[in-house]
DNA sequence: TCCTACGTTTTACATGCGTAAAGTAAGCGC
DNA sequence: GCGCTTACTTTACGCATGTAAAACGTAGGA
């Protein structure tokens, strides 16, 4: 075989540290000890390891090394689905921000299905990760599984939380200062703004609908609120704004409001419905039809209009999920306190309000 | 602690088999056959594993159990990024595959960095998994860490291949039918059409350019492509869309000629600096500005106007993808005949071309 | 030259589970 | 009651590594 004199493979391939303490001619616990922390051994000897991994082709057995170890370095993460820019940009954030630390993520995606959320748990904890991060499906979530994560290590939720776990850490948005805004500024600008819900698919959908009632209400307002009922599949934003737009448009209706939208994905279908029936939002001085969304997703400026929106940090909210996390993994969070961070929002005037 | 009565872990926790044994009163071989198939264990002594399960707190330690097994069950995913629906669409597919052929997906994310791509390689060989998956980040992949993964286990390639592996095994789009049939539709109904591209982040950046020119010179049209120098971060689609067409339109340049992009992303971009200069991109009847992308990606159907493009089946190139590869993790595939698979793409018509 | 101290290496045991081999108990037909 | 099969238990070892403790070597100081 070596014969044909292949460029494939030259260097010898090692198996196990104990095969590779033979070849280099070092003992295998300090082959160990090289490949935790290559400044603890001698100098002579960590260049020698170095000069004797080059000759040969070994890759440490991951699962030999996490097993013994009193810290596996790794931390879990589930996402409800992957289809949404704003969890894939929440995953970038936490995951530059775990590597920075040191950690390994592992992440795990729900598919929207409680049980592959309850076997991802599972899985978490048979590998005796770090700690956890779990961003919850909504209603649907197994909320005793979580109990049980939280019971167990090192756990936070991030971007949603359900009212029945007020006590677990938690990190994500101020709903009040961030729908609050907008409200706000849409009530200065023309009619005090409809309200256009999403399929209350988690509790920040619920959330964002109090705020809006509460600043309603502070302004002495009427809220109103349409698209509750959910008419497609839960997730499918844009279509379901568009659906219930072009509902209330064809009957005349909100064809002058101001309308604000639960999230962007949902005003983008909004948008869609507003050129369907031929109307231009943000266009008219006073008087004429306003949407707005909420999160800054990444196509509103490209969007026809561009949207107006409020800003969530998404990426600071994955980082500092992380910072808060390593800290109790490090066990640096002074006593018991209880961690709740809720980053503000940032309002991002386009054309469309 | 017991006396206080709270509910949070009524159950004993229980860290080993060996203990679990005890607590049951079965031998330790027996709970690990249980584990491994509970119906490999007689249905009286299952039964009463089962019902020792529900009294205790155990999950095995996924380590030990990954260790000693001949094989992991998992296969190792690699994507370029996440910020990207295609993307997303592409690992869901893969995932519900996986789930369905009962592997684990270990997913790792590039963040468009051969180092971190490299280092998931590697942790991919020392977890041992059955066989990866690579969407490769393109020309500053490393191809040497692929080779070696190809040359170690199972092993495939996703979505985009370099020239310079011609021989692994790949499931991808048939750029030369997909971008063929979308510039032969725009060719009959309107001028023939301008490419434009998109940075050249990956190989299908530069397939479908050479698509768009075989088919133009086959229709016996001059091919004209723009946009091909970055002004943006390279993945920065919309922006860089937008921006190649402002300066055109801003010069008089192509603002009566069909366009194609490279991606439904860049388009998007496209149609915004469309709308920025009053332009209504489909409207006409012929001889008027026309833009159209590939991929179909979800926003499509939202955009304004909604954009005529070519649907790629992400999810059927993640779901044939794992089909291959698991066959080849089981020795199916007859021979070392290679696996090359192409699929088709299907002309999606809307409004803006 | 000898002793001491420090850093390194070696020895030995541990981790949690897979698995083969051998022994034991239960079920069945006669 | 006997022999047989089947299912299970027991015993033992293996996996690839971590890690504590002991042994070792070397350099520095007296």
């Amino acid at each position: 075989m070596d014969e044909t004199g292949q460029p494939q493979s030259d260097k010898r391939r090692i198996d196990t540290m104990e095969e590779l303490s033979v070849a280099i001619g070092v003992s295998r616990p300090t082959l160990s000890r090289y490949f935790q922390d290559p400044s603890s051994v001698r100098s002579s000897t960590s260049e020698k390891i170095r000069r004797g991994l080059e000759q040969v082709e070994y890759v440490p057995n991951f699962f030999a090394t996490r097993m013994n170890r009193k810290s596996t370095g790794m931390i879990g993460v589930i996402i409800p689905y992957l289809n949404d820019l704003f969890f894939t940009r929440l995953l970038e954030g936490i995951e530059i921000a775990a590597m920075q630390a040191g950690f390994t993520v592992i992440t795990q995606c729900s598919h929207s299905d409680p049980a592959i959320e309850a076997r991802a748990a599972e899985t978490f904890m048979s590998m005796s990760v770090d700690g956890a991060l779990v961003a919850p499906l909504g209603n649907h979530s197994d909320f005793a599984v979580q109990e049980r994560l939280n019971a167990r290590l090192p756990f936070m939720l991030v971007d949603s939380r359900p009212s029945t776990m007020p006590s677990v850490d938690f990190v994500g948005s101020d709903h009040m200062q961030s729908t609050g805004i907008i409200t706000e500024y849409l009530s200065r600008v023309g009619d005090p703004p409809v309200f256009l819900a999403m399929p209350r698919v988690n509790f920040n959908a619920l959330e964002r609908e109090r705020a809006y009632i509460a600043k309603m209400q502070e302004l002495g307002h009427e809220p109103t609120i349409i698209g509750t009922e959910a008419l497609h599949p839960a997730s499918h934003f844009e279509a379901h704004g568009s659906a219930v737009l072009d509902r209330c448009f064809s009957q005349g209706q909100f064809t002058d409001r101001s309308i604000l939208c639960a999230n962007d994905r949902v005003a983008i279908g909004a948008l869609h419905a507003a050129a369907k029936h031929g109307l231009d939002p943000g266009r008219a001085r006073r008087g004429g039809l306003r949407i707005a969304g909420h999160d800054d997703y990444p196509l509103c400026p490209f969007t026809t209009p561009t949207l107006t929106t409020v800003a969530q940090d998404v990426e600071a909210i994955g980082r500092v999920a992380v910072q808060r996390l390593v800290e109790k993994i490090r066990g640096e969070n002074n006593a018991q306190s209880q961690v709740v961070q809720l980053l503000d929002g940032v309002l991002k005037l386009r054309e469309s309000a």
